[in-house]
RNA sequence: GGAGUCGUAGUUCAGUUGGUUAGAACGCCUGACUGUCACUCAGGAGGUCGCGAGUUCGAGUCUCGUCGAUUCCGCCA
């Protein structure tokens, strides 16, 4: 096909270029008719030009007439000054005076107008994805997807990290997530899985001497979704020999800042804040803690405040070794309904209530709990939250853990409801000293709470041949998030290189050495030829993105994604495959009753 | 696996207590219009009310099932 190829882009041309011959290849966005006079928005991806259609200029007139929208076309003419000119776009000082005019495709009435305040629903955008994507504020998502892709690798390359591809087709291991499966044609009844990350590989890796490791690769996990899951998601996965864990830190927080400086002109500060799993539990009752919440809304313990007090709630409850606690909200207005709405919020957590505080502006106090708790009591409360008139004092009581994360969600729907988060800011945080087991009370046995692969903390070796349940959960790990504004952006850990202690952990979840041989037998063998101590972390890149373009879901980060039913609207998949297939494979589809 | 919400014109939605011919806006088509940029104005076409049963004299509306989307719990790093 010949054609007259574009001089420039539809978002290029200015003022400066004024009465410059040019041609712009694009879609046609929008088309004005005011009877003689004509104007088109021609649309690419850099951009809206405004093309002027003069009357005078029959053929073209009569050609452009007859456009529909996203008819893609070539146009030639001069740069004109405006006579009115559109603040709203870049190129809105100028418009093309159209002297020859070209139809390079038709194109059929679109099931939905492609404009920036799109009216059409999610599930429509991703049957036509190729339509919705021409939308500028979808594809600028991928714009800055792909210069963040631009930065890791240059940042990494200059930290003389070596990128590295690992099989997609792999063992199928029953840890962690459910694995996607694919059957081998080779080897009938034997199957392959897509990896939930490169985690053994990149492990081996260390084993081989690559020192430096790193990798942007897709994850595959075969789980129910939610708004901010997809089957496949894509992490920054590395890992690195002769480290410490400040060493694995100070790289990623390298990361972050160069992304953050390219992309949003911001200086992260770094290194980032640190606070262990047992201080965000404490302090937010959660173990991604959002730390945009302006005020002081934070979990105070009060046990030993009330201990005493005349009432039997907390008194039972501190009896049978369980906690008092609450949270502060500061000057802010709380009437009635406000308290039956969290009421009804913490019913939903398992609690019958919460009693509050209400340190009124005039000094007074409003209580449900006035009448059980002495004066001294309320003062003393007033005291340990720092809480000033006008303050109000949400307090829970029950078992310890449950009081925390109850208290961690109120803190949340606080904030949500009193817009108390600075949506300004980008508040990073290091998570440290995770558990490294917990016990199950359904399977009557301990779990590994990260992967298998992770190393206690050597303070806790002692306990490793424990099973003693308040010893083993103690055992702290050498394992790390990375938590932005409440969201858990990264994971690792320094790793066990040592066969014993693997051997110990083993034990603690119950595998035998049989199992493990026959699950990990090549990984337990390469840890026998000399493993270099070494860590390393996971790093959602989808959620990045997410954040660095101010989406909630991860969705509108990704070209093609899925839906919460794992099913691609556009391409249809997955579909059912002919018998043949299944045939080569050695497969049958068992019928459904 | 469990719970909730939604499904009506090409699109986004309205549709009363179950009652005559299912509406609006945008889009689309036709016509008019020389400075629009959400152009304006006049007219028109366009419906398997997701699908399947049931209740009823009568179902877009009620019930059950099913499919799809979506939110949450379980699950998942």
């Amino acid at each position: 096909m010949i054609y007259k190829k574009r001089t420039h882009t539809c978002g290029e041309l200015r003022l400066a270029d004024e009465n410059k011959n040019i041609t712009l290849n694009g879609w046609v966005s929008k088309k004005r008719d005011l009877g003689g006079l004509l104007f088109i928005d021609l649309r690419d991806r850099y951009g809206i030009t405004q093309l002027n259609i003069h009357p005078s200029k029959k053929d073209v007139y009569d050609k452009a007439e007859k456009l529909g929208n996203e008819f893609v076309i070539s146009v030639t003419g001069k740069v004109i000054k405006r006579e009115s000119i559109n603040k709203n776009i870049a190129t809105g000082d100028i418009e093309i005076d159209v002297d020859v005019l070209e139809v390079l495709n038709e194109s059929l009435v679109p099931p939905f107008v492609i404009e920036e305040d799109v009216k059409a629903s999610d599930e429509l955008r991703l049957k036509y994805r190729y339509l919705d994507l021409r939308r500028k504020s979808v594809t600028d998502n991928l714009i800055v997807r792909s210069r963040v892709y631009n930065i890791i690798h240059r940042y990494f390359e200059k930290h003389n990290f070596l990128e590295i591809e690992t099989p997609i087709l792999m063992k199928s291991t029953p840890e962690g997530a459910r694995d996607y499966l694919v059957p081998s044609r080779v080897h009938k009844g034997k199957f392959y899985a897509l990896p939930q990350s490169p985690q053994i590989y990149k492990q081996i890796l260390m084993l081989s001497g690559i020192d430096r490791y790193v990798q942007i690769c897709k994850c595959f996990r075969d789980e129910d979704l939610r708004a901010d899951r997809q089957p496949e998601h894509t992490q920054i996965d590395l890992e690195m020999s002769f480290v410490t864990q400040d060493d694995v830190f100070e790289i990623i927080e390298g990361m972050f800042h160069a992304i953050w400086k390219e992309i949003k002109n911001i200086d992260l500060t770094i290194p980032f804040k640190r606070m262990t799993y047992d201080e965000a539990l404490q302090t937010y009752g959660i173990d991604k803690p959002d730390l945009r919440i302006k005020g002081d809304v934070k979990i105070e313990n009060i046990t030993e405040v009330v201990k005493g007090s005349e009432f039997k709630v907390f008194n039972d409850v501190i009896e049978s070794g369980g906690m008092v606690a609450g949270i502060k909200l500061s000057g802010q207005e709380v009437s009635r309904k406000t308290i039956d709405g969290l009421t009804e919020f913490i019913k939903k957590l398992g609690f019958g209530g919460f009693g509050y505080l209400k340190y009124n502006a005039d000094g007074t106090v409003q209580s449900p709990m006035t009448k059980f708790l002495s004066e001294e009591i309320i003062a003393n409360i007033k005291k340990a939250f720092n809480a000033n008139d006008s303050d109000t004092v949400f307090i829970l009581s029950g078992e310890k853990k449950k009081v925390l994360l109850a208290l961690g969600q109120l803190r949340l729907k606080l904030a949500e409801d009193f817009k108390l988060r600075d949506e300004t800011k980008f508040e990073f945080v290091w998570i440290t000293d995770f558990p490294l087991f917990h016990y199950d009370e359904e399977a009557k046995k301990f779990e590994s709470e990260h992967n298998i692969f992770t190393s206690p903390k050597d303070e806790y070796l002692k306990f490793m041949d424990s099973r003693d349940v308040k010893e083993v959960e103690s055992i702290r790990a050498n394992c790390y998030d990375i938590v932005l504004n409440g969201f858990e952006l990264a994971s690792g850990s320094i790793r066990i290189n040592k066969p014993e202690v693997q051997k110990k952990v083993f034990d603690m979840i119950g595998m035998s050495d049989d199992e493990a041989k026959m699950k990990f037998g090549f990984m337990l063998d390469a840890y026998t030829y000399g493993a270099p101590p070494h860590g390393g972390a996971g790093i959602g890149l989808d959620r990045i993105i997410a954040i660095l373009c101010g989406l909630k879901s991860i969705t509108d980060t990704i070209a093609f994604p899925k839906t919460l039913k794992a099913s691609s609207l556009m391409d249809e998949c997955p579909s059912e495959v002919s018998k043949e297939q299944l045939d080569e494979l050695g497969i049958e589809i068992s019928k459904k009753e």
